[in-house]
DNA sequence: TAAAGTGTCAACCACTTGGTTAAATGTTGG
DNA sequence: CCAACATTTAACCAAGTGGTTGACACTTTA
């Protein structure tokens, strides 16, 4: 069966975790957000009306799901985007992209040549 | 911004709704066994140990994310996939890929190219 | 029409979520 | 060392989840 996997240096990350994760607006806008540059806890809370506690239990979710990664400088904790979850569920999805939408298949003809 | 959305006839069907229906893994494999054929609810519920009212109701929870379809012949309900909450996902996602996924760039082209 | 079959709905339960506030844990600067 | 800053943890709460069982509704068949 032919499918984006050649993609995807697939382990298969918590699938449930993930799309947990991905269900709630907050947590999307979030990653929108850092995904245009990276930032502290701070940062990140600024625009919500919610505590700071509450952003932090968001990104311990995200962090579990593997759609960020954080490093430590200092006092300050800065987040940015982590690929594997989202690979993973994109991975997932990919499977059923074949069922409707028929311009893949040119899409995995090009895959496929670039790779060979 | 170049990205999938024109891969998407995009009404942003609620994406909270469709990652929390994705989130279950029975919910994921139901999914998945009715991509290879349409069945009844009797059928999608066999495999399972759960009740069937318990099956019911992660169909529900399907259906109002637009992951399934369902029509009546007699006294079946037939499940099928529908495209557009999975289209609604992938082209949430599809936004992210740009972040890592440098051979996307390739596939970009290759698809306005199809469209010009 | 009655019985059997297919599926949903309502009420219930243990558990989780998404939020709160308050206290605790680093870390930095004076 | 002490105070201020950055963030997490703990305890709590209302609402939602994922499952149960039992009653209900619709359709087919005998």
């Amino acid at each position: 069966m032919v499918s984006f996997n050649h993609m995807v240096k697939s382990i298969a990350y918590d699938l449930d975790l993930i799309f947990h994760a991905l269900s709630n607006s907050t947590r999307r806008a979030i990653l929108r957000d850092i995904s245009r540059c990276e930032k502290t806890i701070k940062e990140i809370a600024k625009p919500y009306k919610m505590s700071l506690a509450a952003v932090s239990k968001h990104l311990k979710m995200l962090g579990s799901a593997h759609l960020i990664k954080r490093r430590k400088e200092g006092s300050f904790h800065i987040i940015k985007l982590n690929a594997k979850g989202f690979k993973s569920a994109e991975q997932w999805l990919s499977y059923y992209q074949k069922f409707w939408d028929r311009r893949l298949d040119a899409l995995e003809r090009l895959l496929e040549e670039g790779e060979e």
